[in-house]
DNA sequence: CCGAACACCGTATGGTGTTCGGTATGACGG
DNA sequence: CCGTCATACCGAACACCATACGGTGTTCGG
């Protein structure tokens, strides 16, 4: 599939592309053109190893309370420090995935999360060791 | 930054870049080369809508016990469908981030996890509403 | 059987990635 | 102060690539 091949390395050519899945290059590119036009593909990218920039601290954040309607998902979406961040059925409301520098800086996002209106308590999940990251398919 | 720049488009052209930081098209190269070769940049890769390829439900999944010394990090890995799988501390020893096409798929997974050696239960935790799902900086 | 819609191919061309020789800058040791 | 070395940059050259387009085969409803 184009898609797979693209997830892997999406500086290949269309004309290799092509080669591999039995088209032409012109082809290969019509169909991943129509592939962003149908927003299946939203963007290329480029995968930065957090680490190396000094994000070595990745936290989930369980969040209860809160009044999630209208603008608190503005509000969290104004920390940079936070990955993710979805509505949860479960123990919590709101589970957030942080990535900071330190402890330290930890800190200081939840002490910030702590102001958005309505929260009552959080409750952190520090990772000791990612086994892996990936994208699907 | 560079880095910056690419994570939001990764098919600007080296003399776009080279402009952006005022620099010439082949230095621009050089650097961005050098933060591949040191690991920084990892990969350039497309986002995929997941959603829009049938992986409708996000999950995460606590995993209580398990022997993760080894290779159950690889039997997890063997698992299409986990999409993220951490070292935690906390009220759990593993976070699993898993996405399905349906509840049907979830339970399937979970199955397998099961039988990696020496898991003891799993809390399952389904995500109703995503905020958003980005990447830092 | 007709005509439209669609997906593909081959080609042309302007732009791009990649490489390379030459030059400026700064660090270091004698 | 001077030579050297390493590093980072520029500008140009060249092969390759993205992109657009006209033409062709296939499918399918009417």
């Amino acid at each position: 599939m184009l898609i797979g091949l693209l997830q892997e390395d999406a500086t290949r050519s269309y004309a290799m592309l092509g080669k591999a899945v039995g088209l032409s290059g012109g082809a290969a590119h019509e169909r991943v053109r129509k592939l962003r036009e149908r927003g299946v593909i939203r963007r290329t990218t480029i995968e930065v190893d957090q680490a190396a920039l000094g994000h070595t601290v990745t936290s989930y954040v369980m969040v209860d309370g809160g009044s999630w309607m209208g603008d608190s998902a503005a509000e969290l979406a104004a920390i940079p420090e936070i990955e993710e961040a979805h509505v949860i059925a479960g123990p919590a409301s709101v589970l957030l995935k942080i990535r900071t520098p330190g402890t330290r800086e930890l800190q200081d996002v939840l002490r910030r999360v702590f102001q958005v209106d309505g929260v009552t308590g959080t409750r952190t999940i520090v990772v000791l060791e990612t086994f892996f990251e990936r994208t699907l398919k």
